[in-house]
RNA sequence: GCCGGCUUAGCUCAGUGGUAGAGCAGCGGUUUUGUAAACCGCUGGUCGUCGGUUCAAAUCCGACAGCCGGCUCCA
């Protein structure tokens, strides 16, 4: 376990935290203080309720702790040595931590000044090595991570070595802030979460509804190429598919609640039952209703199951942009990457267990095209597995077992790193997931591919094989965006709102220098949207630098000034967002270029 | 769902118990403009919602909603 030397930094940072607070709070409990990838935290259990306000003082504290330099010492104390002393001083929460550490393990103590933590270490030599720190916020978080347990305060800070690099770093997350998908949403009217339609619901505004269409007239165009076939299914369905699923008993809290039809609800009511009647009487099936979509495969299931199979029709592969709707707990909801209703770029091939390693294959090609589209290149690729311990799965372990070797040698073939996750399966078989990074470092999964044994036993799907009998298909969910709304915010980040040509929902706007050259501008904007292309007049009457301002601000790739000299010798000025000013060129050369760059998707 | 913070005009924000403000956007006018902001004027707000304290509440208290940062969860 050994810490990096900037590991060792934050670490010690997080101990001189713990003493700044024990120093102002002295009823303080404390729990555990690690280094994290940006800096380091310290949880507390105390009645003084921190707030960003206290941070000056603690901040000031810590400094005092630096400035007298004290050295951490380590100390290997017997089990009973360490008990009493945590026990002797209320820290019921350390001797818990004690107990976790195996027998015949050395434990230790790291001393500075007066202040002693349990800890394995290591640490910088002193404190005075530790002058470039901040708190940086205040959350809640359970004690060991369950919330069944205690929830302590938790303080985050960071720390480097030199001063110029804190700084750095801080001016670098004010910087992902303007980046926010959240906020360049707002302000290139892309999309919209109104209060008033439901939180976590999002609303497509023109902008961002033009980015959608050209994301899914590319997957169309793959989709045809690979011997996909789209499909249309309803929001709602009866409850007694999703039974069949599982969904419903599995994910029942995740789930808006059934839609049960009005005679019903009153007939209840006639009979005064309560809603835990009602509840009741839904879970064992009494009552028949209609459940909001959480996922499309049940449908894409009966498509398949709607007539008899063969072997030459295998794979068959079915793909939906599909809407599913899932009960996210509040907390939870975040802009467009975590939201209640989102459509997912979905598919489910069926296929022999013999196709399976060359369809997840396929799958994971067409994941990495995706991405490679649209340049992201930094992620990483997660094999989500079964935990053993739990029973939140449906399906026999042998079926599982053969799905996970399935996924695994998938895996192993494409050229990233993996890790391999318990406990990151879907419920009904394992995945192989690409998760990426937002600009706070938050990790969203994206496209997935998942490979089920499951599903198509529990609806009893077959094909006749090449011997006359029945056999049962293996079934493969994928879905390379993931979902489209999680993607699109993403991709707002991404590309820091100026998405390349051909998403762009504007691709060139004309500038007129004066009122006369509107009508110029008119006549050229006709004939770049008669080829296919978005483009808009700024005939606002503004001075030329206004309209660039205005122009850069709105992100549009390309500025053409309209003026006198360009008109007579029909020509356009250049101001393109990559390269600035470049220049009188012909209209028709300008627009050629742009089509382009859009058919080849830049 | 839990802990903490926040919510004032379309947007960004000021306003600490005494008659709601600015900039931008929008609208009207003047200007006809050459590579990141022309000028003048006007419109626009039950200060998130509901309740309480007070002679008086954007401001103090409470509940609820939404948002933000974490935690938990994430098929």
């Amino acid at each position: 376990m050994a810490m990096t030397p900037l590991e060792e930094l934050r670490h010690s940072a997080a101990h001189m935290l713990a003493t700044a607070v024990l120093r102002l709070w002295p009823d303080a409990r404390l729990d555990i203080g690690p280094p994290t990838e940006t800096g380091f935290y310290y949880d507390f259990d105390l009645k003084h309720r921190f707030t960003e306000e206290d941070f000056a003082k603690i901040e000031a504290e810590m400094a005092k702790v630096a400035k007298e330099d004290q050295p951490f010492v380590r100390k290997e104390v017997t089990r009973e040595e360490a008990k009493k002393w945590f026990e002797s001083r209320g820290q019921t929460f350390k001797v818990g931590r004690l107990a976790d550490i195996p027998e015949g393990e050395p434990i230790t103590f790291y001393t500075n000044g007066d202040f002693t933590d349990l800890c394995a270490g290591t640490h910088v030599k002193s404190t005075g090595q530790v002058k470039a720190f901040k708190l940086l916020s205040v959350a809640g978080a359970y004690h060991r991570g369950d919330e069944k347990n205690a929830q302590l305060q938790r303080l985050y800070g960071t720390a480097f070595t030199k001063r110029e690099e804190l700084e750095t770093y801080l001016k670098q997350l004010e910087e992902a802030k303007l980046r926010d998908h959240r906020k360049l949403g707002k302000e290139l009217d892309l999309f919209l979460i109104d209060d008033e339609v439901g939180p976590g619901l999002v609303l497509w505004t023109p902008n961002g509804a033009i980015v959608r269409q050209e994301m899914q007239k590319f997957l169309s165009e793959e989709l045809a190429k690979r011997g996909y076939e789209q499909v249309f299914t309803p929001h709602i369905g009866r409850l007694g598919l999703y039974r069949t699923s599982g969904h419903f008993p599995y994910y029942r809290e995740s789930q808006y609640p059934p839609l049960v039809d009005g005679e019903t609800l009153e007939q209840m009511a006639k009979e005064k039952c309560t809603c835990a009647d009602l509840s009741n009487r839904i879970s064992k099936g009494e009552i028949e209703g209609y459940l909001l979509k959480p996922m499309n495969c049940p449908m894409h299931i009966r498509i398949y199951a709607s007539r008899p199979r063969s072997y030459r029709d295998l794979p068959v592969r079915l793909a939906e942009f599909g809407t599913v709707y899932r009960w996210e707990q509040s907390g939870e909801l975040n802009g467009m990457t975590r939201v209640r209703g989102f459509t997912q770029d979905d598919a489910h091939i069926f296929c022999t267990e013999e196709q399976v390693a060359k369809e997840v294959e396929g799958c994971l090609e067409m994941v990495r095209l995706v991405l490679d589209t649209l340049g992201i290149n930094e992620f990483r690729v997660r094999v989500g597995l079964r935990d053993p311990a739990s029973d939140k799965y449906v399906g026999a372990k042998e079926l599982w077992d053969k799905a996970e070797k399935a996924v695994k040698e998938a895996a192993k073939k494409l050229e990233v790193k993996t890790s391999e996750e318990p406990g990151e399966a879907a419920f009904y078989g394992p995945k192989i997931d690409f998760v990426v990074k937002d600009v706070i470092g938050r990790e969203w999964q994206l496209g997935t591919v998942q490979v089920d044994y499951n599903l198509p036993e529990r609806f009893g799907l077959t094909y006749t094989g090449s011997d006359n009998a029945k056999h049962r298909p293996v079934m493969i969910h994928r879905a390379p965006f993931g979902s489209l709304e999680r993607f699109t915010g993403v991709l707002i980040e991404h590309f820091r709102g100026a998405f390349p040509v051909w998403l762009a929902p504007e691709q060139a706007r004309f500038l007129p220098v004066n009122e006369q050259m509107i009508a110029y501008a008119d006549k050229l904007a006709a004939d770049f949207k008669a080829a296919g292309l978005r483009v808009t007049v700024d005939a606002k009457g503004d001075k030329l630098g206004a309209q660039i301002r205005r122009g850069q601000l709105d992100k549009v790739p390309f500025l053409l000034v309209c003026g006198n000299r360009e008109a007579e010798a029909g020509q356009v000025a250049v101001r393109s967002r990559e390269k600035g000013d470049e220049g009188a060129q012909a209209a028709a050369a300008v627009k050629d270029r742009i089509v382009e760059l859009v058919k080849n998707r830049r």
